[in-house]
This record gives C-alpha cells, structure tokens and sequence, in this order.
DNA sequence: CGCCCTTTTGAAGAAAATCAAGGGCAGTGG
DNA sequence: CCACTGCCCTTGATTTTCTTCAAAAGGGCG
C-alpha cells in the first residue's frame, strides 16, 4: 500500500469513509527515488503532478539576493505537493529533498476526478493547504528569538511526526544538518550549534547519531510557547 | 459601485468577461466603517462572510508569548478576507484595521453561487490566495536585514497599490506610523525610525505628512531586489 | 496653550554574524 | 591497516546589527 501515508495524513485533517479510502489507495502513480540535496520541483516549473512524499524528509525553499537559502517549509511522509497546478501558476519555490526522498507522483487530472467524486478528499487538501498557510504564519511571528525559534521548530515537527503521540519522552530518527537548520531558522549553523547547545545544557534537546531525543516533552513545549492549533491536526 | 474595488482587484489576476464583473457588483451586502486599531476579525472567529475592504489599510497579525505583535499581511482596498470560512476553520490570526476602514460583507453563500457560476472568479480567489502565499514566503525570505526588508516592503506596497503605474516617480498616501511599520518588518519602532532615515539619505524613500515620495523606484527596487512576480499581478 | 501621539536622537547593552581554527568520524584508496 | 579526504560538529574571539533605555522635539487638536 504504497499511498498509505497519504491516506494517514489525510485523515489525520478530515473524516474519510473505508470506500474514499480506497479510492486514494487506488490512484495509479509512479514512484522514484530523489538523492538528497537534489531538487524535487524547481521554481518556475508548473508541475503536472500531485507530488506525494512517501519516505525522507524534503522542503520548500528560496533563494536571497546573495545566494543563501531559506527553507519556509516541509514536507513530511504522507504529505503533498504540486497542487500549485489546479491553476496553471507557476511555482514562485522549489522544493529540494533534504535527505533522500521517495516520492509518488500522481497525475493532477486523475486525483481531480477522484476528488470531484468525494467532498472530504476536497476538504482535506483543504485543510492541509490552511494548516501550510499557518504555519507560515507562526513562523514570521516566532523569528525574534532563535533559541525559541529552534525549540519551537524541534516541537512542530514532534508534533507533526507523532500527532497522536501523549507520552511526554521521545526519541525519534532526526537527519537534519546543522546547516540545514539554519537554513530554516534563517541562523547561522554556528549559532544553530550554539542554541542547541544550550538545549542540550538544559535537558530540553539532545541531538546525536542522526537521533533526537526529547526527555521533556511538555516542558520544551513551554519553553517554546508552543500550541499546535495551528496544525489542524487535532483529529 | 461599491464593490467596484474588488471587481479592480480580482481583474488585475483573471480575466473577467463583462457578464462576471455585472454579477459580482450586483452581489448584496452590507458596509460598516472600523475605526482605526479595531479588529475586523477576531482569532478564533469562523467568519460567515467575505469580507472586502473597500477603503482604508487592514493588516492580518498574531500575537507572540510577550504580547507583542506581528504583521503577517496586509489588505488594500479591493482585497478581501473570510474565505478561510469554506471550510469552516477558526481563524488562526487577527485582523485589525491599520487606518479607518470601510469594509463591505457578502454572505459566504451568496458568494459561493456566484463563483459557481464562473470558473473565472474561482480562480481569481485561488490566485489571490496564492499571491498571499507566496508573500508569506517572500516574507520569510527577506527577514534577513531590516534595511532591505524596509525597502523591500514599501516596493511591495508600491507595486500593490499601483500595478500599473510604469512612471520612475512616485507620491502616494501613506497612513502607517513608524510603530505599526515595527510590527510589520518585526523590528522595533526606534530602528525603523533609523533604517527610514538612512533611506532618506539615500535619496530613496522620502515620509512625511502620512505623505511617501519615492524619487527613484528603479533604484529602491535595486536596493532592495525587489522582483513583483510573487504578486501574481502580471495582467 | 497644553496634551497626546509620533518622530528623532543618543548611549549602552544584548543577540547574532563573521572569521578562524580544531576535532570527530565515516568512507576511500593506497 | 593506515593515511587521507570530505563532511559535519564544536569552540573562541571579534565585529555588526539590533534592542533597550532615556530624553527631547515636532505636530495636530481640544
């Protein structure tokens, strides 16, 4: 069931019945796999595709004037991209695989007519394109401090890895580079190293081996003033 | 023709056929005037209503731990929010009235029977919410120095308010205190008084009398890199 | 005039960038 | 088996950018 994490996602934002279920376990797609640090969609592309990411970690991002990088998003298993297309724009980002990706693509016409048979297909993509929106959003009002900035990353993806997930201890598979944090926090990896440092000296985030661990999950959320509202993962 | 700004605004990104532009001024709705600092929309509301601004600056914002606030967007007159409604989620922001307003409301289904009449007009909201999107993005980007992100942010504002103005001069109302400037670029009012400054000195950006005059657009876009193609104003 | 809001400027301090140098570790090839 | 190489992490010292605190000046309006 290669679409599975697809179906996860989307039922994790709206109610889905066994038979659209189905139906989305049943899209025809091509799969491949992308090397890390190479780029999935590019900007100015206009995809035909709904893009789906089975396995790896990936992100949207831009370029400033003097040629550094931003990340403003990611994409996690299960979650999508592409559907830019419904209405023939161009991509203003590029999405880049930040460790090796697998991805399903499927073509846009063939989820339009399976979606125009279901309303909560509808309203699923939906949601996940409000919940990008505001996390965008969080993201803009949370940049004036980056040891908040980083605990509350650390808590975003926590919470979007493990929604349903109430134990207050975690250690979970972690590959990004120092550099590539900074990349999203818009930090230098010297002061990436630095904020995590003093994650660590707290006993709030210990990185090592491509590992995280959380010992304290509701006080790191604290220390970050972090609310997952605004990933409408509440289901 | 009251609705006439927004007619403006959603042609600017589709095009619309005279039938289309007759149906959505002919749409019902009601107007009120917001003073000045007054929230429109409220967090945690679920508007039933598009909301269009007809006069006057809005702005979307958020509140971070320490009370302070962040401009996340703005509104212009023709530009509206509420759609967030379709699909019957909170708002995950505010949105205040940055000047005396004028707003005009139209019942979300009123709306919704019009656009299902045109295809157009669908896509005219869905570029519009691209074009917000993208300029969170931008946003995000460009937070990296506050001289640039200054300029960058009156390019925008200029680009937005006259799409098609090709002219190298320009003079225009401009009713933001250096405070509420702070909120929008996410730096404190004393440095933004001190970035405005060295704008001046530059010859760049001229403030006074809630009174802007840029003496050189093609250089403050220079300054600043300031490409409009996130807009999606093209047309 | 006197008040409030906004703008302006100065001086000191905090946060983050920059510059620079090592260190660990895994993979590669002699 | 060991040296080499490339990538990533770590730390120190210095400089830049922005904040904070404080004070004063301008402008509109009762």
């Amino acid at each position: 069931m290669a679409l599975s994490p697809f179906v996860t996602k989307l039922s994790a934002l709206v109610a889905l019945t066994g038979d659209e279920k189905q139906a989305l376990l049943a899209l025809p797609f091509t799969q491949r796999k992308i090397d890390r640090c190479r780029d999935i969609i590019s900007k100015g592309e206009r995809p035909n595709y709904l893009y789906i990411l089975l396995s790896g970690w990936a992100g949207r991002y831009s370029l400033r004037p003097d040629g550094s990088r931003r990340v403003t998003g990611f994409l996690l298993p299960g979650e999508f991209c592409g559907i830019h297309a419904v209405c023939n724009a161009p991509m203003d980002h590029a999405i880049t695989a930040l460790t090796d990706c697998t991805m399903a693509r499927v073509e846009l016409a063939v989820f339009e007519s399976a979606s125009s048979r279901s309303q909560a297909i509808v309203r699923g993509v939906w949601a996940a394109k409000l919940a990008e929106e505001a996390t965008l959003r969080v993201w803009l009002t949370n940049s004036d401090q980056a040891l908040r900035t980083l605990a509350h990353f650390i808590c975003e993806l926590d919470a979007r890895l493990h929604p349903h997930d109430l134990a207050n201890e975690r250690r979970f598979s972690f590959p990004l580079t120092q550099d590539q944090i900074g990349d999203v926090l818009a930090i230098t990896p010297v002061h990436t190293n630095r904020m995590l440092r003093t994650l660590r000296e707290a006993g709030l985030v210990i990185i090592g081996q491509r590992i995280i661990h959380l010992p304290d999950v509701a006080a790191l959320r604290a220390a970050a003033s972090f609310d997952p509202g605004y990933l409408y993962a509440s289901r």
